[in-house]
DNA sequence: TTATGTTCCGCAAAGCTTTGCGCAAAGCTT
DNA sequence: AAGCTTTGCGCAAAGCTTTGCGGAACATAA
């Protein structure tokens, strides 16, 4: 048994050939004589030849390889992300190397820089929540070098990217919770320099708009998408003179922290206040009330970024900028229905 | 700008010396006069030179990549578990390939095979649930290749592994839904051939014997872990004359659907059946009555399981497998606790 | 001046694969 | 039989790095 894999040199030294004649008649090369072909193509079956990607990296100058960078991993919405990636990435060839930036700018950066050291071909990447400045994908821009962004995006006129429809969302979830009788709706935001908050917030004030509110600032909370700030932002709103009867939390670390507050506090949901989360049907329907959501189309997301990504490597010549935008969907349950 | 990334030879013919006097000129190499070396280190520094891992993996002949198999990607607990690898590979300088084998045997072989093609040095692997026999690990074990089983184990005399105290824990959890004044405790088991579910098992056999009970057929319940079936088994367990007044759930899938049935059908937590799950935190206090639950130090299991393999790959002489129990951890809230 | 010793650097091989080109032998033509 | 084509295979380079060894240039000693 040979310990290390068997290469071209094995099989050639075996058959007494050169190895430039296993190689082609490993391809079927019409060079070579039908007999020593299917020699070759025999021993190397035996023997479970596989080429070394390595040899063929260096040979090709590519590594087969794209970083995708995360803010975290073990959140269902990223690791389905990441399966949709690795799925698509697979189907033509390519590995991914997962890095986690732990939601901050710095280690984005270090990811990045480690990412490039290890020879990707090219970047996946979710801004971190901290990242407010994007000079960092400079290098990566201006080398050509195939990026995609998903969910937090940045930089859009050079940079594909995809998304769901956030803006438009929201505006559909803050006129549900009016339709179901909800008057002061309250929106738990997160900062203003992450796209998607920022779209979420967006489409909440035009939501109210819609239905002939306009914002009301106390009804407002922005925080930085931790667990203590939502808790803080929701114990805040239900302490008002006049709470919110539905509160639109803007992700699902901040609707579950508003959950939780709410019930600690014995409020009733949706009797006294209405709620919506933004996360994935297992979780939605694993509590008391079962929670209206809003699904997002993870397992797609990470399916679209990867093609972007592959279509970019492709066409070396003039690279357009395409954004992709995905249809989340809002599925009513229990909780932002109130009783009547 | 180069367009691709620097190498020696870039260096070399800038500066007009051989690649070899640069090569040992980056390390400090005392046959280079300090001149030569400054010059090169200050224009390595300025192109951002970073050597080749495609280079000197052809020329160690090493990857410095682990393969890592999971059941599924999504879930919490596989998630952490591999969050702990990476740490722990990414510090000794290794890549992981992560794969899922989607809890079928097919599907894991197919992995392994794609990860040997991979060049991967070893691998870190917890079976499929659909597992039964363990012949496809010959090849890795025969060539001496690095290889840890973690969680769901087999070969043990063969194979490094890590694993959590589970005979143990199950026990102690039996007993505490005792003290908790539970006298009919139901057991949601999984399939015996993986050595979780059996080790859960016996661990409930023997905690009810601790108890002075004999094991009650009617109350043990074998699935094959998907919510459908756990479902079911829960649906049969309430319908007995006797319904139990626990159900200890042989992990999360199954706890969860088991928690969900128990509601639909209108019974109470803990008055009418105390429930422990096998789940993490987050998960355990989402939920109406908090549950109390088994939790696994899911990070820890990862970090072990890459340490193991590290060490495995040094001592190329005698390979002594070894076997590392993690202990988990009993966390009582509402859901098993009766009024008294 | 010659012999010996340093100092500092380059050559080349190895690791694996692909591929353009060259070359020998065999077959064919006239 | 001489010249041409075809068939079938090997050489070598390229991609990048490390490292043993050889060697030129200079310095020192006798």
């Amino acid at each position: 048994m040979t310990k290390h894999p068997v290469s071209l040199k094995d099989i050639a030294s075996a058959l007494q050939v050169s190895i430039s004649t296993v190689s082609r008649a490993l391809k079927n090369h019409p060079d070579i004589s039908p007999e020593v072909t299917a020699k070759v193509q025999s021993l190397a079956r035996e023997w479970n030849y596989s080429p070394n990607p390595l040899a063929m990296g260096l040979l090709r100058q590519q590594t087969k390889t794209i970083g995708v960078i995360v803010p975290d991993l073990v959140t269902y919405f990223y690791s389905s992300i990441i399966s949709g990636i690795e799925q698509v990435a697979k189907e033509n060839g390519y590995y991914i190397i997962i890095s986690s930036s732990n939601e901050s700018y710095e280690k984005e950066k270090e990811c990045i820089e480690n990412l490039l050291m290890s020879r990707v071909e090219g970047l996946i990447i979710c801004l971190a929540r901290d990242t407010v400045d994007y000079n960092h994908f400079d290098k990566i821009i201006n080398n050509e070098m195939p990026l995609v962004f998903f969910d937090r995006i940045c930089r859009t006129s050079e940079v594909s990217s995809v998304v769901t429809d956030n803006r438009e969302i929201a505006r559909e979830l803050t006129i549900h919770f009016y339709d179901g009788g909800a008057r002061r709706i309250a929106h738990i935001a997160g900062p203003q320099t992450l796209s998607i908050a920022k779209d979420r917030y967006e489409g909440y004030l035009s939501g109210l708009a819609d239905c002939g509110f306009s914002a009301d600032e106390s009804l407002i909370k922005f925080t930085n998408l931790t667990e203590s700030e939502a808790t803080e932002a929701t114990r805040q709103l239900l302490s008002l003179p006049k709470p919110p009867d539905a509160i639109f939390s803007v992700n699902d670390t901040v609707s579950f922290a508003a959950m939780k507050e709410i019930k600690r506090q014995g409020l009733r949901i949706p009797d006294d206040i209405s709620l919506v989360a933004i996360t994935d049907e297992f979780h939605a329907t694993l509590v008391d009330p079962q929670l209206t959501n809003v699904m997002h189309p993870t397992y797609e997301i990470g399916q679209e970024a990867a093609r972007l990504f592959l279509r970019q490597g492709k066409q070396g010549e003039k690279m357009v900028p395409m954004q992709v935008v995905l249809k989340s969907q809002l599925v009513v349950r229990a909780s932002s229905v109130k009783p009547t």
